[in-house]
DNA sequence: CGATTTTGACCAGCGC
DNA sequence: GCGCTGGTCAAAATCG
């Protein structure tokens, strides 16, 4: 019986505090090698890893963050406050019988999670066994996620931190252990790979080599990147102090064939361009975005490419959803109507392709600002195979706790009230987004979808020519789903910008 | 036909 | 106050 799981361990939270500046303050970890953060258990109830060839310990010790004064807002981050489902983007295989049941996971004794730093090596264990176990850290890892409103899992991230908390609700684990799916271990993209029972550790010898770089510009294959917030790409404006969010990300060696040439990965929300213009300074233009999964949500995103490197595509979040993660089937209906009908699944599906073209995708770089006297919260970007992800990690926590235990045994209100999900929709209560609930949607919608072709490399690499539009709201690579790109000429998008001057 | 993109016009913030 | 620049609006065009 399989009982391993695909962990995905994608950031590190790394105080920057001592690294200000701007584009300079751009660090790189370097993790070499495709695999990233990648590590199988090897011992019963102990998964580490230290061993991982692919990581290296920096040459100054890093910290994790701890107290932060203030939250801050999501803006506009889909995977800031939501819940990741990339975080599940699991390799699962249906085996026949239950493969999990209540009895597993509602042992004689509750089973407990806990998280430890130890010398800045982070423990996550388990007293549940077998997939329960995996699912049970991962859940945690979400959860921390979600309760970390600085969290940004513009793709699946972790933020290391002394002070964890996270609460952990009993259904959880049975929710995520379906009887009816057993999740396979893959690693497809050198992920942390869980398997039971649990527990995990992360380590700084997972992290080594930082090394400082220039803007989004200096990004290579497997490497990790913390930047500081004070840089403001692209010297943006700023109106009214309005807290953003950027992210860095390679652009796409394809590109479309709009006649804007206009490149936007496209992640799992709605985005309706509503306008571009040209940046002084930069020969690329900027794209106006805001969120059209729901009226009256005021999230932005502007997408230009970066001027010190073309291939990096500079992504500026502002304000933030007011609604819930949409359901695939509504990122759907909000999709750009540029996607190609053909032949772009192999270009949406870069981690589970190991070509270099793939790891051109490798770096993502997310940066974070809130308002002028936050300019020393942390970010940080950790590769994978296929992905990158950095993030804020600006999180307030309370001080001084290194291990917290926590007994799967709440209720889900509870443990929503917990997360900072919740915390980052409490302007509005009357449309808090049920996480429990985008989870539900996210795997309904999955289970309707063949398995193969959802999770098997063929799958995502099939090339559909049907021409129907692919479903890339049930792909978690959509979010490196390059809009209109059939074709690889990267130049389309340095063309000039709107004629007029705007 | 509805949703999205394009693009010229307008508005607002900021520096001088 | 003026000009520059960035951000948004909205009508027309485009697409599926």
């Amino acid at each position: 019986m399989c009982s391993s799981i695909v962990f995905h361990f994608f950031a590190l939270s790394v105080d920057m505090e001592n690294h200000q500046g701007d584009l300079s303050d751009i660090l790189r970890v370097c993790g070499g090698g495709d695999d990233g953060i990648s590590c199988t258990s090897t011992g019963k109830n102990k998964l580490s890893a230290a061993s991982s060839p692919t990581w290296e310990f920096p040459t100054e010790p890093l910290k994790f963050s701890t107290a932060i004064e203030e939250p801050i807002d999501n803006f506009g981050d889909p995977f800031s406050s939501t819940r990741d489902p990339l975080l599940n983007d699991l390799d699962l295989a249906v085996v026949g019988g239950g493969m999990f049941d209540n009895s597993t996971s509602s042992s004689s004794m509750d089973p407990t999670v806990s998280m430890n730093i130890a010398d800045g090596d982070m423990v996550i264990s388990t007293t549940a066994d077998s997939v329960c176990s995996n699912l049970l850290a991962q859940r945690m890892l979400d959860e921390e996620m979600m309760k970390r409103p600085n969290c940004h899992v513009f793709s699946r991230m972790l933020q290391l931190s002394p002070n964890i908390k996270i609460p952990i609700s009993s259904a959880a684990p049975r929710d995520l252990c379906s009887p009816s799916v057993a999740a396979t271990a893959s690693s497809a993209r050198g992920n942390l790979s869980l398997n039971s029972p649990t527990q995990l550790v992360v380590t700084h010898d997972m992290i080594k080599g930082i090394n400082t770089s220039m803007g989004c510009g200096s990004v290579d294959n497997s490497s990790i990147q913390i930047s500081s917030p004070r840089y403001n790409p692209a010297g943006i404006k700023r109106r009214k102090s309005q807290a953003k969010k950027v992210v860095c990300i390679p652009a796409p060696a394809a590109v479309n064939s709009r006649p804007s040439g206009e490149v936007v990965p496209s992640d799992l929300w709605a985005w309706r361009k509503y306008g571009q213009k040209p940046i002084k300074g930069s020969p690329f233009p900027r794209g106006y975005y805001r969120c059209s999964s729901s009226k009256g949500c005021s999230a932005r995103k502007q997408v230009e490419r970066s001027r010190t490197d073309p291939n990096m595509l500079v992504i500026t979040y502002t304000s933030e959803h007011n609604h819930p993660w949409p359901t695939q089937r509504n990122a759907l209906a909000g999709s750009t109507r540029s996607q190609p009908t053909k032949n772009n699944i192999s270009i949406s599906k870069p981690s589970l392709s190991s070509s270099p073209q793939t790891n051109k995708f490798t770096n993502l770089l997310m940066k974070e600002e809130h308002n002028e006297n936050r300019m020393n919260e942390n970010s940080s970007v950790v590769n994978d195979t296929g992905f990158s992800m950095l993030m804020a990690s600006s999180i307030k926590e309370e001080v001084g706790e290194t291990s917290i235990n926590h007994t799967v045994d709440g209720d889900d209100n509870q443990m929503l009230d917990h997360q900072g999900f919740h915390e980052s929709y409490m302007d509005d209560d009357s449309i808090l987004p049920d996480v429990t609930n985008h989870l539900d949607d996210f795997f309904a919608d999955l289970g309707e979808l063949e398995p193969d072709l959802l999770f098997s490399p063929h799958g995502f690499n099939g090339d559909k020519s049907d021409g129907k539009r692919e479903n890339k709201a049930l792909d978690p690579f959509s979010l490196f789903d390059w809009t209109g790109n059939s074709n690889s000429n990267n130049d389309s998008f340095s063309q000039e910008p709107s004629k007029k001057g705007l």
